[in-house]
DNA sequence: GTGGTCTAGACCACA
DNA sequence: GTGGTCTAGACCACT
């Protein structure tokens, strides 16, 4: 399904969890698809099912998957497709952003960026 | 010089880093400027001298300042007010911007993101 | 695993480093291999865990491990038998070799100094 | 008459010791000649005048100075044009020869460079 | 006075 | 159990 990089300073269930976005962004998992058990998934992927257990319930948390007991867990409407890849584009932008702030780039200048961005942007369509 | 907040679950020593780096790119440190010394800006913030000792181990690995027994630390021509690290958070951003304008996230959500972080960010008063 | 020389000046934290780095070189540590908890060790050699801490943290910043919260410590393919760093060494050496021979220094003299170091050095047993 | 460089982590007296090895190694001080006065010398490298005479203390219990109260400081004839060359190809040497013991290269492949940079070096003069 | 090293404790998130 | 962070003390070499 995918990999864990083990190397990563990412936490492991942090890492399943945007797993299971991308693989939801590329289509691979649609609204409604059962996901891999706990017990499944820790296998594969060679770690233990508590950390598994702990990035569902996150994602359940974010309201991206339901589980339902005895039957498994499942993608909601909310980690559709598009909505997904907007999630992880929204996530990045926060990142940058920050770290534009610490780096003294002051908040007209990033908005004249998103600005230029957008009138380039729109123009191309 | 600048506060910390206790209350974030950001380490106090990289609170102290991104300050010292927010300082220096906002001009007020500059490349050679002395900056205050371990225990007294451990007083000064009201924190332990390791836990200030341990940002300034820090921004010297990054090579950001250099610290000499005895004399004191020194910020580094890699932490002038238009350094290359900033010119590549704004790079950063301008790529994650695009990114998301692709994926449809619209301005005024990344603008509202903006002014998160400022808010957020903006305690160096 | 190995020992630490207490009476010498040479850090503690800066000894562990470099019996990490012969033990690697020596091929008794592959890359992928797990290295002892940070508490282990410091028991085993009768030090403070922080001081352990320290010098993995330095290891990982020179990329010769990575930490992991919850999993351990782990060789990089850096540190492998064969390493780049090895043949940097070696050819460092080479340069001071052919640098002393210009000066007039001796080959029996660079031998002894050779000696007097893989003497001193080859506490691994 | 020479610089000091405050960046370095190498402790400023130790630098005007090695300063002071390779202005004899150009030929700049000869034996007989006198060196700065301490006063004179903190002065122009902007230093305190208690590290200068730290730093001549060194030289003179390694027996490259000696020190005349009310006259001043000379170089002695340890502290050749040719010996002092030698001397810090030797240090050079020795670091050379630490760091790839660190690296795990073997005593044997060390002297077998040595005999080989010797060969080559002696058939060409 | 400066930063660097070390100890002996404590609490946290992660696995 | 793992490593990461933090505090409160101490001693050291260097300036």
């Amino acid at each position: 399904m995918f990999q864990i990089d083990f190397a990563s300073r990412i936490p492991i269930y942090e890492q399943i969890c945007t797993n299971i976005i991308k693989l939801a962004s590329a289509g691979v998992l649609k609204p409604g698809d059962r996901i891999p058990a706990v017990r499944t998934l820790a296998t594969q992927l060679g770690i233990n099912p508590n950390t598994v257990a702990k990035s569902f319930r996150e994602l359940e948390n974010r309201g991206y998957i339901y589980s339902v007991v005895g039957r498994g867990s499942y993608i909601t409407e909310a980690l559709s497709e598009n909505s997904a890849a907007k999630l992880l584009a929204v996530d990045e932008f926060k990142g940058a952003c920050e770290n534009a702030l610490n780096f003294g780039v002051n908040k007209e200048e990033l908005i004249k960026i998103i600005e230029d961005t957008f009138e380039g942007g729109e123009s191309i369509d």
